[in-house]
DNA sequence: ATCATTTCCGACTAGATAAGTCGGAATAAG
DNA sequence: CTTATTCCGACTTATCTAGTCGGAAATGAT
């Protein structure tokens, strides 16, 4: 449940690769999924990384040897940005959508499954607002140097389930 | 984003309901479906609460003047087992998914955003595990009186649309 | 000038998931 | 024995996700 979809997942990882080769030529998205594994899926990426643009947290350049760059410092970008961008307003349910607290469900002031529903939204968006760019990144450091040389390999595609309920 | 489906949004109101009535006779889905405005879904609602029930957090009394109640008190029942019950393990991400933590991107360790989907995972969890059906109920005893009373929370005024992104 | 590389864009499609329905069996009260 | 209700598996429909397609526009290299 409360899953987030590929496009969040695919375009964090292009972020966090952004993040890695900050302060470089731009990066076009063949490199970036080639490295991450997405290969082939670049027509995908280009969607993904359409709302990236948008939104502001990515510059790009186009023709030959153009691609992408961080508009900001891996610091100054927060994952809340990122994931918002991509997904849109976090809402565990519609009563409850950030920013948006006109969206009602008839039951308006009494309901109580509200209250129960913007703690949820409250919790998720103070962790994605807590951590930037830098901070993921920084813990892939942290785990690469504790694992020590692991290959990155391709993704598992979406289609595997998880044990259902 | 992260959205909670219809099975968590019904489920969860159903059990408050419950509460609500607790220690009286067992109440119908017809009554439910009434007092929740869920008018004619009957058929939905037994599928939900068949998850419940095998959960082990409702009762069943079949026949005539049948219905459901908790098995538990309400102070005894946290949120976060009634949503796993509806909605199955709290999984923002494959990798991150409750309990499964064998399910993994093959890029395992040296993952960084895992790390970042577990840290969101935890979050909801933590607010849903700290939360009771009592706690739930008792805030909404808090906002009927607030309505009668000095509102507690004051509303904005509103402009419909829920914006895409 | 032309060509290869790349971003950019709108529209389209297939497949998965969510939401809800259907028909009927079992159980219990009146 | 009739009516209210839970119980169950299968089915259908609608919505959304994930990914594709075809081509235009920009840029650097030859």
């Amino acid at each position: 449940m409360l899953r987030v979809s590929t496009r969040g997942e695919y375009g964090v990882r292009l972020m966090v690769d952004l993040a890695r080769h900050y302060g470089a030529r731009p990066r076009s998205l063949t490199e970036i999924s080639q490295a991450e594994g997405l290969q082939l899926k670049i027509q995908y990426l280009e969607q993904l990384v359409r709302s990236l643009r948008e939104a502001g947290l990515v510059e790009s350049t186009r023709g030959a040897h153009g691609g992408y760059r961080l508009s900001r410092t891996p610091q100054d970008i927060h994952m809340g940005e990122v994931v918002r961008a991509l997904e849109g307003p976090i809402a565990p349910m519609i009563c409850a959508t950030e920013g948006e607290m006109e969206i009602i469900c008839d039951r308006l002031d009494g309901c109580s499954t509200r209250y129960l529903w913007t703690r949820v939204r409250d919790a998720i968006s103070d962790v994605l607002d807590s951590l930037s760019l830098a901070d993921v990144l920084h813990e892939e450091d942290r785990r690469a140097a504790a694992v020590h040389g692991t290959p990155l390999i391709q993704l598992v595609p979406r289609t595997r389930t998880v044990g259902g309920h």
